[in-house]
DNA sequence: GTAGGTGCAAAAGTTTTGCAGGCTG
DNA sequence: CAGCCTGCAAAACTTTTGCACCTAC
């Protein structure tokens, strides 16, 4: 299951990833750290980050930057769309073969219970100047953010 | 301009209104700090983020919630649209009447110099439970995000 | 004149990281 | 048994806030 992303398989990487794929929700790291703990009650946040992380970046969950400080994670890697609520701040899966828009295959029954007054549609990718370059994306996992911290100019 | 929102006009709230405007991306805060600094030398980082929040919320401009720490700003309120590449961060502006699926109705020169691995959608609104409750969303301005940090449960 | 805005600095909150030791493959 | 992974704690960063003073309306 993790040897095929060269991940070597320890019991808290195991625990975080069941914890959230049980989860119903979208939980941030912190969120995991109190759910894992009762199970592992040694385990330390950077763990839960540095697992987070390593996982999101094989693709194998998701980490979904939407409304609020903290970031936000979703065991199935697929879905990226979603519901937001933007007084409770709920998160809803769509079904990733849906297409909101159009007034077509609408998952209509969970969209109409939502009252939208914002759409936002994000393509990610390789622009032309990175697409071009020699480098290529890294093998085995999926195109890495910038650097961790602060990005483009 | 400012008043209909019941804003003061400042020089400083004019002057990051400008800026923002003026630049061809999506400044972060800090970025933004940088840029206003140059033509104010006395103005505080608090007094960015103050106004950029309070233009976001008024709904003057756009606040980004993607790929990376920190939080960007679009001039254009809008475009909610956006290619962003992931590896150098860069986000490009789609038109906001474009559709950028199906196949139709595509900005197709701008997408297809892309090299789109990924595809975010994210629909805000009110969900089921707000939107029942008593209270509505204020008066002159868009819904606002939960409390300002920490977001839902 | 007053409520809202600003500058400054400290605080709060989130995420990352260095290090020493532990465990997987 | 090498190298990845962990726990711990400190550090790094981003964003918010309290306070005293200022200024647009």
């Amino acid at each position: 299951m993790f040897s095929e992303y060269n991940l070597r398989f320890t019991r808290q990487r195991e625990i975080i990833l069941e914890e959230l794929r049980k989860s119903d929700w979208h939980p941030t790291a912190d969120e995991m750290y109190r759910m894992v703990k009762r199970r592992l009650p040694n385990i330390s946040l950077g763990t839960v980050y540095r697992n987070l992380d390593v996982l999101s970046d094989c693709g194998i969950i998701n980490k979904l930057e939407i409304g609020g400080g903290q970031k936000r994670f979703d065991g199935k890697a697929e879905a990226h769309y979603h519901l937001v609520c933007t007084r409770c701040g709920r998160i809803e899966d769509l079904l990733a073969t849906s297409i909101p828009f159009g007034d077509k295959r609408l998952d209509r029954k969970r969209v109409q219970d939502f009252k939208i007054t914002e759409q936002r549609v994000e393509l990610l990718g390789l622009c032309p100047r990175c697409n071009n370059g020699k480098r290529r994306a890294v093998a085995g996992s999926r195109g890495r953010r910038p650097s961790k911290r602060g990005g483009a100019r």
